[in-house]
DNA sequence: GCTTGTATTTATGTATACGTTAATTCATTG
DNA sequence: CAATGAATTAACGTATACATAAATACAAGC
C-alpha cells in the first residue's frame, strides 16, 4: 500500500504538504510523544525526497512540536493537557482583544458572512454533523482574527488555534455543546451588529471559557 | 571583502545562523520592506550553499517577515509601526499573565537571579550603557517567561519579544527611561517576593505600557 | 506602432550525493 | 566474564545537480 501524499493540489509545495501532514498527525495523536521521526524513513513512507521532509521537520522543531536530538531523530513532544489549558487561557485574552478590535473594522459584508456561518451551523447542529460544525467554527473565528486588522494578532491566534483542534473536536461532540456554541456565536454577532466593543470582548471571552470548561468536564470522552 | 558568516560557534547549524542573520537584518531595517531576497544571491554573499538559505527563508515566510512571490524572490514585509503597537497590546496581556503565573512557581534561586539582574541594571544605567541594559532586560523578561511554567506562553512571548527589539533599543536610550525601567523591574520583583499575583500582573502590565508610551512619545528619535 | 507569441533566462522546488559525527556492535584483552 | 576500544553503521548537515515554471525580452505579424 502506498502512503504517498496527494499531489493533485499543486498550489502548495511539497514541504508544506509534508509539514501539514506531520503536524496533523502529531495533533491527532497518531504520532505520540516520545515517538521518533526519522527523515529518511519518513521520506520513503511519503514517497518524497529528504529535502521537503527536512524543511518540514525543522519547522516542527521551531514550533516546539518536536525536539531534534543529534543522530537519534526528532522526538515528538506533542501537546499535553496542560498545554491545552494554557492555550485556552491565552486565547481567552487574545480572542477577546480580537473581538474588541474587530468591532470597528467589520464591514457589512463580513457581518453577513458571519450570519451565514451561524445559519449553517444551526443546520448542521441539528444534523449532529460535527465535522462540518468544526469547519464552520474555524471559519467564524478566522474571520474575527482577520477582521481585527492586526497581522500580529492574526498570526498568533491562528497558530494557537490549530493546537486545540482535536480537543475541541471531541468537545463539540458532547451533549448540548452543539447548540450552545452556536448560541454563543450569535451573541457575539449581536454585539458586532451593535458595534459594542465591550460586549463583543465579553461574549468572545465567555465563548472561549465555555469551550474549555466543556473539555475539562468531559475528560477523555472519546 | 568576504561577507561569510562566522563559523566558529559550531553548536548551532548553518540554517540557524542564516535564519538569525536575515531576521536581525530585517528587524534592524538593513533589509527594508519591499526589498527582495534571492536565495542564490544570498547564498553567494554568505558563502554557503542554497540549502541552509532556503530553509531559513521559508521560516521567515512562516513567521510573516517575508512573502515569497513565485520566481521573483522573497519580498521583505518587515515590521510596521502598527505591528509594534499591536505587539505591545498583546504583550501587555500576555506578560501580565506570565507574571501572574510566575508568582507561585518562582524559586528562591530565580528570585536571586532577578535581583542580580536589577543590580547590574542599575550599574549600567548609571554608565548609560544601553547595549548591556537591553541584554539584561531581555534576560529579566525571559526569566519570567520561563518561570510562568507554560511552554506555550513562553514560545508565544519569546517570538513577540524579538520583533520589538529595535524599537525598544531606541526607546531605552531616552531621558530617564534608563532608571524608570529598572524601577519598574524592582516593583515587579517586590511583588514576586511577596507572592502577590495581582500586584505582579499589575506591575508587569504597567511596565509594558510604559515602555510603549515611551516609544510613541518619542517617534523616530534615532 | 502595437500586440501577441515564442524562446531564453532566471529563480525556485525537488532529488541526490557527499561529508561528518554520534551510536552501536563486536572483538580483543585483562 | 567484563570492560574497553576500534570499526561499522546510521542519521543528520551541507552541497550540488536536475526539473519546472514564471518572467522577460525579442521578433514577427497585424
Amino acid at each position: 500500500m502506498s502512503k504517498d501524499l496527494d499531489f493533485s493540489g499543486s498550489d502548495t509545495s511539497l514541504r508544506n504538504k509534508v509539514f501539514q501532514h506531520i503536524k496533523s498527525q502529531i495533533i491527532k495523536g497518531v504520532y505520540a510523544p516520545g515517538d521518533t521521526i526519522l527523515e529518511t524513513k519518513l521520506a520513503d513512507e511519503l514517497g518524497v525526497s529528504r529535502t521537503p521532509v527536512r524543511e518540514a521537520v525543522w519547522l516542527l522543531e521551531v514550533e516546539g512540536l518536536v525536539e531534534t536530538t543529534s543522530k537519534k531523530g526528532a522526538i515528538v513532544v506533542g501537546i499535553s493537557a496542560k498545554d491545552v489549558a494554557d492555550i485556552f487561557a491565552i486565547r481567552q485574552l487574545l480572542e477577546g482583544l480580537a473581538a474588541r478590535w474587530a468591532v470597528s473594522k467589520l464591514t457589512e459584508v463580513e457581518i453577513k458572512e458571519l450570519q451565514k456561518i451561524c445559519d449553517l451551523s444551526e443546520f448542521y447542529a441539528q444534523k449532529r454533523d460535527m465535522e462540518e460544525l468544526a469547519k464552520l467554527d474555524d471559519r467564524f473565528h478566522q474571520l474575527v482574527y482577520e477582521a481585527s486588522g492586526s497581522k500580529m494578532l492574526n498570526l498568533t491566534l491562528k497558530n494557537l488555534h490549530e493546537y486545540v483542534q482535536p480537543a475541541r473536536l471531541h468537545s463539540i461532540n458532547i451533549e448540548n455543546r452543539f447548540s450552545a456554541s452556536v448560541t454563543e456565536h450569535l451573541a457575539l454577532l449581536e454585539a458586532f451588529r451593535k458595534k459594542d466593543a465591550a460586549a463583543a470582548e465579553k461574549a468572545m471571552t465567555h465563548h472561549v471559557i465555555m469551550a474549555y470548561e466543556n473539555i475539562v468536564s468531559h475528560p477523555d470522552a472519546k
